[in-house]
DNA sequence: TAGGCCATCTGGTCCT
DNA sequence: AGGACCAGATGGCCTA
């Protein structure tokens, strides 16, 4: 979360305070309005914006029919929201799990989503290349070849899931094994 | 000021 | 049927 400015965000029309307009705006009055028709057609967000800037793109395209009230569907809708706000809070909560798992150079910086992935994805490749590099030198007698042995890494890594894996921990509990490992080795 | 990043809203689709 | 997921749109904040 930003530290400033996104409590006071919320500029835009509420979905409750337009959607009575928009309803009579882009509703054509006394037309057979049949689930599943044309109105379904996919526009997503671009409906909205398109007709608020007078395009004549999607002329003929229509909103859904709703059979509940409107007082129904605002509520649902809202609730809709909520949820939704919640789901990205979860995913926010695991990029920032994710960012404080894997070590990067700007410590000060927060690292950007897509940072945190590209760097989470190297850094898996690295760990990778290091665990292969020391089971072959564990595994004398073992094929040494690549694909041989990421196979061998990932039967292993899947075997250990299946009977270890079942917290949140469990991440740090195989960094911690990979830790020890090395260490002994 | 432009561009990057982000949070939020929204409606369609998928899944249970 | 309802919730989860997804992607487009929008607007605010920040930085170069």
């Amino acid at each position: 979360m930003k530290s400033k400015g996104k409590g006071s965000k919320r500029t835009r029309r509420s979905w409750a305070e337009q959607e009575h307009a928009d309803f009579q705006l882009e509703t054509e009055p006394g037309s057979s309005e049949q689930e599943g028709s044309e109105a379904s057609l996919q526009l997503g967000g671009s409906w909205k914006a398109l007709n608020a800037e007078g395009s004549s793109r999607i002329t003929g395209r229509r909103r859904r029919r709703q059979h509940s009230s409107a007082k129904e569907r605002n509520v649902r809708r809202l609730e809709s929201n909520e949820r939704e706000r919640q789901r990205m809070h979860k995913l926010n909560n695991a990029f920032q799990a994710l960012r404080e798992a894997i070590p990067h150079v700007k410590m000060d910086k927060k690292l950007s989503k897509i940072e945190t992935l590209t760097l989470a994805k190297n850094y898996i490749k690295a760990l990778t290349t290091i665990i292969l590099g020391m089971s072959g030198a564990c595994l004398p007698h073992e094929g040494n070849q690549p694909e041989e042995s990421q196979s061998k890494l990932l039967q292993h890594y899947q075997q250990h899931l299946e009977d270890n894996m079942k917290g949140q921990d469990d991440l740090s509990k195989l960094l911690e094994q990979i830790h020890n490992f090395r260490n002994s080795s």
